[in-house]
DNA sequence: AGGCTTATTAGAACCATTCTAATTTGTTAG
DNA sequence: CTAACAAATTAGAATGGTTCTAATAAGCCT
């Protein structure tokens, strides 16, 4: 949907790749495509396959690697999850909200303003010295929402709200 | 700190499982001792080795099986990580913010309310049916701000704070 | 061409978590 | 007391994403 202008991003990765000293090879490019061609914050396995469909030998230590280099130059979001693989966010680089389904694992960015003055106030109250903050709401996509009407709607199962 | 009245929660939590139809064995009501013990947030491993003083055959299978019927019960609150163990909330099961050290790895909790109102507007902007949040400020805490002042005063390192 | 750095690779290592199959414990009925 | 069944527990294997390692390949600079 509204998403920023893919070109420029890519030429703002590419020059952080750059200025950060290291090569820009074939395919370091082709994943900053694959990358930002995803609207579905990409794991390192899809970006993976991704590159591959055009450097079949690439190695997924050479995608870690990358996205190592990546998050060093804040180029890249790495969005953290415990019970499977880790999801990359490259078109919205620095720290915002995101919508998890929790039936099919499609992350979705939530353009929210988030209350950066409290940070403040917390770091004041407690001591930390904050570095960032990640705001996760999880629940079901519409999609699949629709998917569970259909599919068994007698099964009064534990999609119980609390927060 | 402001802590709840953990007898009231060790019973809280055994009446919880006796609902559940499942019984409390010794390995069981020391489990939930050792995770209300503990004002910082325990892993899986932490508890292992607390249940295992008092019963050392302990497997490890046995505390995830029964931190799953916690969880089942909605006893107790996971918090996940990618890179590191699972953390596990009893003090307080329903989804609160935390403060996690990235030097240390200290997980505290933050009393703070939690603006629910919004969960009903994100709802409906996105179409999303939304379960719960989670949020997490990352930072360097207390403890850790003195260590780094003391330890490697002339290193001017990569903490920089971009939220 | 030689020599150096950087990029890349395949596969091993790691580690938290989950799974599996077997054993133990507890309870209830006869 | 004991047979029989269900629940709890165990050791260890399996899983899966990520990181590490050691070796090779590719660029580049005189």
């Amino acid at each position: 949907m509204a998403q920023p202008d893919l070109e420029e991003r890519i030429f703002e990765m590419k020059q952080a790749l750059l200025d950060k000293g290291v090569s820009l090879t074939p395919r370091r490019e082709k994943l900053l495509e694959v990358l930002l061609a995803s609207d579905n914050h990409p794991s390192a396995g899809e970006i993976h396959e991704g590159v591959r469909r055009y450097y079949p030998g690439t190695s997924l230590a050479t995608i870690y690697n990358t996205i190592e280099l990546l998050k060093d130059t804040g180029q890249v979001l790495e969005i953290e999850f415990s019970g499977a693989a880790n999801r990359y966010d490259g078109r919205i680089p620095v720290s915002h909200p995101h919508l998890i389904c929790l039936e099919c694992e499609r992350v979705d960015d939530l353009q929210l303003a988030e209350d950066d003055g409290s940070l403040g106030e917390i770091a004041k109250a407690t001591g930390y010295q904050i570095v960032r903050r990640r705001t996760d709401y999880y629940g079901i996509c519409p999609e699949c929402q629709i998917k569970q009407g259909e599919a068994v709607p007698s099964k009064g199962g534990d999609s119980t709200s609390d927060v």
